[in-house]
DNA sequence: CTGTTAGCGCTTTCAT
DNA sequence: ATGAAAGCGCTAACAG
């Protein structure tokens, strides 16, 4: 992992578990195949009662060391592993977080869901993945499913309506919602800050010396990208006087900034690019290079997310950087506290502000 | 999704279900709070026996459709949705596939995740996400943690070895391993054919008139990569009548592949490389042409795995694809199948072919 | 410290 | 067709 992540900060306190036996130092290389014997195998086995065996497995205090032992090694023999889910039906918690997430593609989501992986990890809990292709009736779908199995859910759908979204949250479920505000719903978010970050990249291409400014936008039903078109149109027009920029269509997809290389081409003028997200940034960059476009001297560039790849494309691609994993981290974090502490209503949304990454795609030594 | 990946075949037969009551016309705008409601309530509600209940909101055929309207309006209004967890308990069966990975680091693993997502979505299936961290014992614990949450396991890990991971794997979940040969453990496998993909690498290089190789290697404790060495020396050695040719150690990640551009380097003659995968491939290449050195006219390069980045790069990457995702794919349906059947014990393990494909890093018109 | 007894929420014989 | 009751495997009072 690389340096200065934020994300290997020690264990924290609060909600965090492992059962005990798990524990054990037992590696399996008993007689008798896994997962076949219940807790009252192994107490018949150490002769004593099935609430004995669960507190000596459990790790409770209140046994005696030597009953403890008998229990533990008949475990042992008997190749014990508790039923994880018979567990949580009984203690009304499963150490489990359900993630759902509107599309598995591409390096955002897998970046988030690393992240969310490491603190999860830290703390002992387990991930139930869930992603919905993107109709929102599955997203509802996916959420229903999850009930009785999960502790908390995070949840990432910036293009499914935020009413639809807050009407099939369970309310009785700690929730964190990520790329949405849900203001008022009682449910913890934690939000890119968009239009901030778009006005920056607008800011930084006028610096380098652009004056006639495209956008490649996100698709049309997706809120971080409705926002980074208006930053991009507001940014133009206070800028540099240009009420009616180009925005040409897209939706985060690489055939998006494909086609976007193409209407750039077949247009021309353009001399600063600034895409909603960098897979888009990084395909019409390729494409203009292969038809003889010199970057950044011609056409300067400017993405989103600052996924890993931006760093391998040749120019190297300047973007507007979202620690992603650590926003996984970090929603997850949210979502511990809300499961910690249940009463306390969320406050205001998280805020992450993108950082101007400027990179070799749109570094052409126009003002400093 | 791109053409051709074979992983939008349609529905398959077998182990699948998605709850019936999920599938009801439920929006979740109920007055009540969702995820409180339990059948008990719903049934009392209907004036029904919770049987009643249960088996009109599974849709079983011995119910009065007026009983059943009348437990699913209940249900609506009491914006009832089932206890996954209760309910597995009781059925045996969680229709949730557990995933164990050695890391989530890379387009390789968020490829095959999403291979596997893709699959289980079409079965209605979830996933319980278990990702170690390298440690082995960690591997044992996360295998040892889905017990009873989980129909079955996806278990991937190159870098353990094949004694410990039989040793820990519950025989009495299906399993499908990843990654390594577990003969005759009963375990379903599907391997990468590791060596034969080396071996074409080499002979690509051979024929664009490269005369000598260099490797970057994998992880010394991975299977994979080792087969990768493997293959590349006797290549070398057939086809250059190299007996020691060049092999500098790398891990698969980024650094090393940074560091062995060093070496080259330092060291000069070389020109052509193959790394162990595409990441390290990259790395290299982009630290070489930086330094200036022309790829693929001085030192032609190729990588392994095909991930969606090396599409990307300048001059995009040769490589020796696999299709991740359909990996991914495939290993679920077979371990589908190993559920769906759990008697019939595992044959031979799957193989998977890298394909060769040639794009600008190491086409120079050599022997064509 | 230990055993007995209830559940957790759901499905499923077995009667009726 | 419906209901009563017995679990699924585990934990948690509550007594002893």
């Amino acid at each position: 992992m690389g340096p200065g992540t934020g994300l290997d900060a020690g264990y924290e306190n609060g909600y965090t578990a492992v059962p005990a036996v798990l524990l054990n130092d037992f590696r399996g290389d008993g007689a008798v195949a896994s997962g076949t014997a219940t807790i009252r195998d192994v107490a018949r086995a150490a002769e004593v009662s099935v609430a004995s065996a669960s507190r000596a497995l459990n790790g409770h205090h209140s046994v005696t060391p030597a009953t403890r032992e008998r229990v533990l090694s008949a475990a042992r023999a008997l190749n014990y592993v508790p039923h994880i889910g018979a567990r949580s039906l009984s203690t009304r918690r499963s150490n489990t977080i359900g993630v759902v997430l509107p599309d598995l593609f591409g390096e955002f989501f897998s970046e988030i869901i690393r992240g969310i992986d490491l603190a999860a990890h830290r703390r002992g809990l387990q991930l139930l993945l869930s992603n919905m292709h993107g109709s929102a009736d599955e997203t509802a779908l996916a959420i229903r499913a999850m009930r009785g199995r999960v502790d908390g859910l995070l949840v990432m759908s910036p293009d499914i309506e935020a009413d639809f979204l807050a009407a099939n949250l369970p309310s009785a479920l700690p929730v964190v919602v990520m790329g949405a505000r849900l203001d008022g719903t009682g449910h913890a978010s934690i939000v890119i800050d968009n239009h901030a970050g778009a006005w920056a990249a607008v800011e930084h291409l006028v610096a380098q010396g652009c004056t006639r400014l495209a956008h490649i936008a996100g698709p049309a039903d997706n809120e971080d990208a409705l926002e980074r078109v208006r930053g991009f149109r507001e940014a133009t027009r206070a800028l540099l006087g240009d009420a009616a920029p180009l925005v040409l269509p897209g939706d985060f997809s690489e055939d998006a900034g494909v086609a976007a290389a193409g209407a750039l081409l077949a247009r021309g003028e353009i001399d600063g690019v600034f895409a909603a997200n960098d897979i888009m940034a990084i395909a019409c960059m390729v494409t203009l290079i292969e038809a003889g476009i010199a970057v950044p001297e011609q056409i300067a560039m400017i993405g989103f997310d600052d996924v890993p790849t931006a760093r391998f494309v040749t120019p190297r691609l300047s973007t507007m950087a979202i620690r992603i994993a650590d926003l996984g981290a970090r929603a997850l974090d949210r979502l511990v506290e809300a499961i910690d502490d249940p009463s306390a209503r969320a406050g205001e949304p998280d805020h992450v502000m993108p950082e101007l990454l400027v990179r070799a795609s749109s570094l052409r030594g126009g003002r400093p």
